[in-house]
RNA sequence: GGUUCGGUAGUUCAGUUGGUUAGAAUACCUGCCUGUCACGCAGGGGGUCGCGGGUUCGAGUCCCGUCCGGACCGCCA
């Protein structure tokens, strides 16, 4: 037997117990006549006491020899401690021990294995099983752990199977790259990993298993981010007989579900806002809606203002900060030296300060007067003491810059609060999305998308304007979930493929398994896919995901402790039929 | 594909206009210490300044290239 209790379990209740503990040795303090060991493993840590008098004398030394990071066995009793601990659950009391087995010994480890540890990201990622030790991951690993679990219960509860897909699948042109894998068997041929289980899912509702789910690893070979890896986890959904709002309620209760087992928080109904609505309100279509600063129309077109940056743009737009007409001279530069970043790619930034004595001051005081400019006070319904920052120009362009803008201050004026959580439906997306470099339009969500009833005929006239039965769970700014009502006619997916560009043998090459499986009574059907990933960050308070994944790749899809990706033996690459081109 | 910041002791960092033997903290090792818990005290060891080239009497410092890491833009149906 390696334990009888953990190292988190021992109370004052527990004195006069003889227990045996395993752990690892968290640090040593050595008095010379006495030492205290710190135990540690998953569930706390309790202190070990060696003292001259009642330890035997082989077991003192072999306690002084013992190292950070070492495994070992004790056995011993329960006793109060002469000087209490407050800050740690087992304070009370400590462990006299009698006999010690080293389990295993340690290397001195290249960082701390404390909360606040002195290792950079590099050395931990490096070292990461090391890191796991550590508190902020480990909680981070087991809060993973209960999102999932209440995930499955709620949805189980609901009558949702979850069912496993494929990872070796095919690869399509559309969307992210795909990741694949020489097929050794077919000589030439690929698999590709699943950028989600889209089709398939779509295949099972055929099935008649009309309410799926499955907590589900996809892959994109895309550049990353703090919040992108190139393998990442969703919570994978779709229902047969569901209009859009029954999808939307279910997982609204799930969302809620969350948010109350998981934070002890509870939320009313989820404000739902058009897609259009969210691009002209926060220009954006996953708009924090924790603090205000909405965007607000100023200067239509086709008035002359005598200022050629208004009267040349297609749009004028501004933003109240409430209570920064304080900001100096050099606060503002540094504003807009910030939107003037590559980056952000902004050509300016306009000022009006709504000064606390009732005046206005701007960086366009030559051009507009007072009347002017407490006309656009109105419009953005600033106060005495609040700041203005307008911006114009290309109306993509400005929504982009200023809700870049939006975002930022929000965090200089700390209105992110992460114990704060406001949901929100973003619905009627656009079913189609100009690319502009190939002038050809794609699926904004993914093909599989059904337009709004009755705007097939615009799809042939203006394709750009036709809305989708499609909508985003946004969640304090950041997407968490998407999905649509899909297509579940033979015909209608012909014609949407049409649309996108494809031929009629592209289509029947790419996806006729699909539109096959529609001529043998496919159901209504439509979904949701949560990143599992952000999801939990969110939830868990914090930006980057990487802290919750167990054994994340860093910024350039490398696997640093691993070393992957690597490359493989000639034997291996002939048994694939594969020849390498390398640059270099 | 691009922008930007960084790489100096095991680790986190400092290192001035280019100038003597490259420092601090922490970790590590040794000794001391009867209630520590960020233990304390004394001492000690520890450096390919990412790598390659260049400028210079002289480079951690300046220039070019390259590799690695972070953040971001493009990209991510």
């Amino acid at each position: 037997m390696y334990r009888s209790h953990t190292c988190g379990d021992l109370r004052i209740t527990h004195i006069k117990q003889e227990v045996t503990l395993s752990g690892w040795v968290q640090g040593i303090r050595d008095k010379g006549f006495m030492i205290y060991i710190d135990l540690r493993d998953r569930y706390g840590i309790i202190q070990l006491y060696f003292d001259q008098e009642n330890t035997p004398k082989n077991i003192m030394e072999q306690a002084q020899n013992l190292g950070r990071e070492f495994v070992i066995q004790v056995r011993g009793a329960v006793v109060e401690r002469a000087s209490k601990n407050p800050n740690i659950p087992t304070g009370e009391v400590e462990v006299l021990v009698k006999e010690l087995t080293v389990l295993n010994k340690a290397l001195v480890p290249p960082f701390t294995i404390e909360d606040k540890t002195d290792g950079g990201e590099d050395i931990r990622m490096k070292f990461r099983y090391l890191d796991i030790r550590r508190n902020p991951v480990k909680n981070n690993l087991m809060f993973r752990h209960k999102v999932a679990m209440e995930v499955r219960k709620f949805l189980s509860d609901e009558g949702f199977i979850e069912i496993e897909t494929p990872y070796l699948i095919k690869s399509t042109p559309e969307g992210a790259r795909d990741f694949v894998v020489p097929s050794r068997m077919n000589e030439g041929q690929f698999y590709a990993l699943p950028q989600s289980p889209q089709t398939f899912k779509q295949l099972l509702m055929v099935g008649g298993m009309d309410k799926y789910f499955q907590i589900v690893k996809c892959f994109r070979d895309e550049d990353l981010r703090a919040d992108r890896q190139p393998e990442f986890t969703q919570i994978d959904c779709e229902m047969a007989f569901v209009q859009q709002d029954d999808i939307l309620n279910v997982f609204e209760n799930l969302t809620k579900h969350l948010l109350k087992e998981i934070k002890g928080v509870s939320v009313d109904a989820f404000p739902r806002m058009t897609y259009d609505d969210a691009m002209r309100t926060y220009g954006n279509d996953k708009p924090d809606i924790r603090f205000g600063m909405e965007f607000s129309p100023l200067a239509p077109k086709g008035e002359n203002y005598g200022f050629s940056i208004f009267d040349e743009a297609e749009l004028v737009v501004g933003i109240n900060v409430e209570g920064c007409a304080n900001y100096t001279r050099k606060q503002i530069d540094d504003l807009v030296d910030w939107v003037k970043r590559p980056q952000i790619g902004a050509t300016g930034l306009i000022w009006i300060k709504f000064n606390e004595d009732g005046s206005l001051t701007s960086s366009v005081n030559k051009f507009f007067d007072e009347t002017y400019l407490k006309h656009f006070a109105n419009e953005m319904q600033a106060k005495a003491g609040d700041l203005m920052l307008v911006m114009a120009g290309e109306t993509n362009k400005i929504r982009t810059q200023l809700s870049a803008l939006r975002m930022e201050l929000a965090t200089r004026l700390s209105l992110r609060n992460p114990e704060v959580f406001a949901p929100l439906w973003v619905v009627d997306f656009p079913l189609l999305e100009l690319d502009e470099e190939t002038g050809h339009y794609h699926a904004m969500h993914h093909p599989f998308t059904s337009p709004k009833p009755g705007q097939l005929d615009l799809l042939n006239t203006d394709p750009g304007a036709v809305k989708a039965n499609a909508y985003d769970l946004v969640l304090n700014g950041n997407e968490i979930g998407g999905g649509s009502i899909r297509i579940h006619d033979k015909e209608m997916q012909a014609t949407m493929f049409k649309h996108l560009g494809f031929t009629p043998e592209q289509a029947k090459a790419q996806f006729g398994f699909l539109m096959d499986a529609f001529q043998y009574g496919a159901p209504p059907h439509g979904g949701l896919a949560f990143g599992l990933d952000r999801l939990v960050a969110i939830l868990g308070g914090q930006e980057t995901i990487r802290d919750f994944i167990a054994f994340p790749k860093n910024n350039s899809g490398r696997d640093v402790m691993i070393d992957a990706p690597a490359f493989i033996d000639d034997q291996q690459l002939k048994e694939l039929h594969l020849k390498l081109d390398l640059k270099a």
